[in-house]
DNA sequence: TCACAAAATGGACAATCGTCCATTTAAATC
DNA sequence: GATTTAAATGGACGATTGTCCATTTTGTGA
């Protein structure tokens, strides 16, 4: 066996990573300190140097994973869907708006991550929600159906519904972070489907995607 | 004069609150120390805790003084406007984009003081962007268009359409901080019009209101 | 003008911060 | 099993944190 080494090196690396994620969600970024952060992984106080060199390029490991956890989520979702456009963002929305991705440390974490990214240029990178790979996918997803409903200036319009809609998102996540009990993922889906269904009446309804023809 | 006395104290008070408004917008939450307040405020030491009790104190009443400057130019727009209910969401969606609203020193405070919402509770009392006040004033205004519009269910849309709008905005904050040399005023404005004029097309177009016949 | 009191000063203080390294532990190799 | 070497430990370190108070300053009222 000689990836032994390797493998608790691995380990121990994730597990730091993990106790800064766990942190911030709980207690906020500025009460997340060295100490902290080796009592939760149950390390001891020179493995944050020895591995990232310091507590900030930890911190900011983790912001990265933390990004690369959330567009995995959404992408292995995307890999399940339908073929048409209005199913593919569908998808998304219902996605973007599942527990599985809103919930409450999810939530903490980003915008904890966000009240930094103004200062620190490497949270920045991993802070934007909705990147440009995923900004494509739903560009190219109402492109579709912009053309199949056979409006006026059909791009200009799959640009404005593309960006329009990822606010909209962006705001329900807003509405759950600062009322994380009351919030209500349903009406939040259907209120995004109002907008898109008065957009685009016939390719959705108050309930999501309707079938091609 | 008597009152000289006061009109000092006051006005440290308010240094101190502006110190840590510019401190957080320029260094972020974490860097902003009572070292580096006094320093802005060009007073001595002990004044943090003379007049609010302690550093925890003082960011708090920032967080509020912050919040309250912000309705307080929502608020004022709205005393310009016309009487039609369009007329009114025009405003509110062209003032929250405005320059003198959303700009960079705004946003940079204002989230980061989301940032620390989660974990500090008064912080998160004055961190909603859009409070009972102003969405009430929203649903009213939806509320009588849907009405006009003579639709079904009007006041479940005005609630949707309220909801929606106000994610849109703050979804549009987003964008500006996260990218707000690249942001575009007039881009975000026409968008948050689509959706709406699709919802309500006889009572917004692309750019904003349409009058009442 | 003087005595009083309120306000401001700035340094002392213990606590905590993040970094770093001499030492110990244990996996890998011979 | 002995040797080598990479990884982990945990305490020392100076710097910085926020609090607090003895002292000084300054406006107010007698």
């Amino acid at each position: 066996m000689t990836g032994r080494r390797q493998e608790i090196r691995a380990r121990n690396r994730l597990s730091l990573i993990e106790a800064v994620l766990d942190s911030v969600a709980e207690k906020g970024i500025s009460e997340t300190s060295v100490s902290e952060i080796i009592h939760r992984a149950e390390l001891s106080r020179g493995m944050i140097h020895l591995h990232f060199g310091g507590k900030d390029n930890l911190v900011d490991e983790a912001a990265r994973y933390s990004s690369k956890q959330y567009y995995n989520g959404i992408y292995a979702l995307l890999e399940t869907t339908g073929q048409t456009g209005q199913e593919h963002i569908e998808m998304i929305v219902r996605g973007d708006l599942s527990e599985a991705i809103l919930n409450k440390k999810n939530v903490s974490i980003w915008y904890a991550f966000r009240g930094e990214a103004r200062n620190r240029a490497a949270i920045a990178a991993f802070s934007d929600t909705r990147d440009a790979k995923l900004r494509n996918l739903v560009f190219n997803a109402f492109a579709r159906i912009a053309k199949e409903a056979e409006i006026e200036q059909p791009n200009l319009v799959a640009r404005d519904a593309t960006h329009g809609t990822l606010a909209m998102l962006e705001g329900m996540w807003t509405d759950f972070l600062l009322h994380p009990d009351s919030f209500d993922r349903n009406e939040a889906i259907r209120i995004v489907f109002r907008f898109l269904s008065s957009l685009f009446p016939k390719h959705f309804d108050l309930g999501g995607a309707l079938s091609s023809k």
